[in-house]
DNA sequence: ATGCCTCGCGTCGCGAGA
């Protein structure tokens, strides 16, 4: 099974460069971030004209998050037990919940489409709920891994966090005033590895960035960031195979300011991993 | 540099993104 994951800056905008994607790399499942549109606005015939059926789960021209898969998705779920919600100007709790995580399963494998939020700045009440989110969903996680031991998981999305200093390209971002590289940040991603989970991509590939701003000819200097992650439980993590950056995404008309990360799985059907080695 | 792209909305200026 291969499996992905991308922001695609607006599903509308971007379906066919998606779908020619999907094919060419026959990948089984994707995960996709900020659609930007409602459910009834999603691209469907495109997906299905290539056999795709998909989930999207999107409010209003924000956000949004979705599967396009060929395989059976069950358990749908559009939030994560304790994921706090935000309104601009607002306080407190009771604020609605946006559309940035989508939790499916397939072939036995639980997988979310997440989108974290970006923090807009250090100062700001976004900031806050960004770290906020990343740590109910921590302790969602760290729940659900409890209550389903040995189960394959995948935490798939854009994170809006550059983990290390190797993560981070862009030189408006500097350290002490900007958002993505700030100490509570990394602490909020690193939460996710201290609770078991495992960047299931870097092994296999070490360097690259997963986005680059539109401005400023970022792309062509290579001034991008890694923010894109696919975490895995350690079943899930045993039956990656292989990983990719695909970078030539960001390139040719139209590109998304994302590149998609996928990752390919041994065979689900088989039990050569559960099969007890003999000497 | 309050800037530089791109997108959606809703009518050409603004919020949001990272």
């Amino acid at each position: 099974m291969r499996l992905a994951t991308w922001n695609v800056n607006s599903i509308r905008a971007r379906a066919g460069r998606v779908v020619d994607w999907l094919v060419r790399e026959d990948v089984d499942v994707l995960g996709m971030q900020e659609i930007k549109c409602k459910p009834e606005q999603f691209p469907l015939d495109e997906f299905e004209a290539a056999g795709y059926d998909v989930i999207a789960h999107g409010l209003n021209q924000w956000n949004g998050v979705a599967f396009a898969s060929r395989l059976p998705m069950t358990d749908v779920e559009t939030a994560f037990a304790g994921q706090p919600g935000f309104l601009k100007g607002a306080e407190g709790p009771d604020q609605p919940l946006e559309a940035r995580a989508l939790g499916i399963t397939v072939d036995g494998i639980r997988m979310w489409s997440l989108y974290v939020p970006n923090g807009r700045g250090l100062d700001d009440p976004h900031l806050a709920y960004k770290l906020d989110w990343l740590a109910r969903l921590r302790e969602e996680t760290t729940r659900w891994m409890a209550a389903n031991p040995g189960s394959p998981l995948a935490l798939m999305g854009d994170w809006n966090v550059a983990p290390t200093d190797e993560d981070m390209g862009d030189p408006s971002f500097v350290p002490g005033l900007s958002t993505h590289i700030s100490p509570p940040e990394r602490a909020a991603f690193s939460a996710f590895l201290d609770a078991g989970l495992i960047d299931v991509v870097r092994p296999l590939v070490p360097t690259g960035y997963t986005f680059w701003d539109y401005k400023q000819l970022r792309f062509p200097r290579n001034e991008g960031m890694r923010i894109d992650f696919i975490l895995g439980s350690p079943t899930f993590a045993d039956s990656v195979t292989a990983a990719h950056i695909h970078r030539d995404e960001r390139k040719g008309d139209a590109p998304s300011d994302h590149v998609p990360v996928s990752v390919d799985l041994a065979a689900g059907d088989d039990d050569d991993l559960d099969r007890p080695m003999i000497f």
